[in-house]
DNA sequence: GTCTATATAAAGATAGAC
DNA sequence: GTCTATCTTTATATAGAC
């Protein structure tokens, strides 16, 4: 791997943090690894953000900006398709035994600063924002049938997504639990 | 607080760690804080557990044990209170604004050591079988009429309570964040 | 923008006095 | 069993050369 440079390097230091983090929580990693991972020297990854906190506060906004880039990326479709496509993009992001960034961050929440705290919070609110609105629409469309509240609903989905993910890795099974979960899931919405 | 001494201040070492755990996960305490909670210094802490990694894996141990306990004193009665005292154990044991210890521990899952991983591993595993069985007799004795099979049921449940404290907390809102998921896996469970 | 060198503080851990 | 003192390593952070 050629060594990074300028702005290339700022976004591959925001990247290996994210990995970092969500593999050793926020306060198991050091700018130390992360230089190390990049074949670079401590100072440069202050250059590019001051204080450590700083570089967690770029992590979770980045991270919400591309995980929400996809979440808008899902294609038209049935509301299970839809329901799955999330659950999986879930998956995908926090792949390879790692949990949702988010998640990770919200596990140390007494280590990081109030930015990040409030960051994090907006995470959560919109994601729940998003299913509340998916199934609110299969609804509609006769595709759901189940009659409990969408905001109860999405809170439920959101947090077994969250949880099967910590309780997968946990259980050497994470993409399996994830699967299981998501396809529980739909069924449960659709009756 | 008067100074604990002895057996006392071993098991004190336990419990302030556990919260500790809990708050700012595995990477983000030192002996020096637990130290500093008991008013103790930091090699009293070390006469009773040689390493970090010592007092992680009697933390987890100690968890589990209390925890398991309080699941086996869970009164009789119908299918439906009894998952519901479940998750009201979870969410106390969680009190404060923190997430279960395993859980916890489970974010930072490649700062831990074997030892503790497999704990934990134990721990989500007794979980999942406790709450298969409970659907198991809740469905024979006509209460629970889901149709889906009970290890999928229970897989969906402890993630879903494990969640939501994950959720909660970072929505400022976690006593009321599992209080609501539980109650709807109750209503699942049921049809 | 990245480096070497360095300051400062904290961490995990041990030796030995009390 | 707990303390003081100390060792060693690591972490965050900065100054200044290149």
């Amino acid at each position: 791997m050629a060594r990074p440079t300028g702005r290339q390097l700022r976004s591959e230091i925001v990247e290996t943090t994210t990995v970092l983090i969500q593999e050793r929580g926020v306060s198991g990693f050091s700018f130390g690894d992360v230089a190390g991972q990049l074949a670079v020297k401590p100072p440069s990854i202050h250059h590019h953000f001051r204080t450590k906190d700083d570089l967690v506060v770029e992590v979770v906004s980045a991270y919400t900006r591309r995980f929400n880039g996809l979440v808008e990326d899902i294609p038209d479709g049935s509301a299970r398709a839809r329901i799955l496509s999330y659950a999986d993009l879930f998956a995908r992001v926090a792949s390879s035994d790692r949990l949702c960034l988010c998640a990770s961050v919200s596990s140390d929440w007494l280590a990081v600063g109030e930015r990040t705290k409030s960051d994090v919070q907006q995470f959560f609110a919109e994601q729940q924002g998003w299913l509340e609105a998916e199934i609110c629409a299969g609804t509609s469309a006769g595709e759901f049938g189940s009659e409990r509240p969408p905001a109860e609903l999405a809170l439920l989905v959101l947090s077994a997504l969250e949880g099967a993910l910590l309780v997968g890795r946990a259980s050497a099974d994470q993409a399996t639990a994830i699967k299981r979960v998501a396809r529980l899931l739909v069924e449960i919405l659709e009756k």
